[in-house]
DNA sequence: CGGGATCCTGTAGGATACTG
DNA sequence: CAGTATCCTACAGGATCCCG
């Protein structure tokens, strides 16, 4: 029998979801380290008050860690944590399946027209 | 240095989010074949409207299967694919996540409370 | 029983302007 | 530079009623 999911996804998926927040995640394990405006740059769409916002639920959430330099012009450095790391895997799962998802449909669109649907 | 994720993540997380869809998708790897009304049932709150509005999705995209029996009352069984069931891996992977971060959470509320915050 | 058709609402996310 | 502060909108999701 299939190991059954105890429904926890949920706290997973919440940490995950949101239009941006794996593509910042995405950001910060490529270049381990980036500034604000960076990662503004590095995420085209994406506006201050959403990416402020999102850095800040991944802070609270120890997931990522914001280092401000007392200085002028502020300068301010987010990275991911050690416990933030451990999402990396569920990440590249995901991106893997994703990856694969996308062919799949692709080949279903393709099926059904052969078939000849309307 | 770290296997770049090539952000193709977004379509796992298409299909996984949503309020419901990986409780569908929990009860359909537990109970391998339900009813309707059966799954409705399993998972409390979710109204009709957005319980047949998840499954087409996922039929759609070729992760569950609808076998309809042409009989009065109707009567429409739902399981997973073979396809859909690649996602139980993911979802195995979310779910032990999830709960090692609930813990992780906590434990960062009590030491934030010792350490005297507002 | 397993939906379809409507109508409604909360909130995630966007646009824009201002600031220490 | 790295944000706040407002205001606004789209849409996921909910409530309800109807139907073969």
């Amino acid at each position: 029998m299939v190991n059954p999911i105890s429904c926890k996804a949920d706290t997973a998926l919440d940490v995950l979801v949101g239009k941006w927040t794996h593509k910042i995640l995405y950001q910060l394990i490529k270049n381990e380290t980036m500034r604000f405006n960076e990662l503004k740059r590095a995420i085209p769409g994406i506006t201050q008050k959403v990416l402020t916002a999102e850095l800040r639920e991944l802070e609270e959430q120890d997931i990522v860690i914001r280092k401000i330099y007392a200085q002028i012009p502020p300068k301010v450095e987010y990275s991911l944590t050690g416990y933030g790391a451990t999402l990396i895997p569920i990440l590249e799962a995901m991106d893997q399946w994703g990856k694969n998802h996308k062919k799949h449909l692709e080949e279903l669109a393709a099926d059904q027209e052969r078939s000849g649907e309307s």
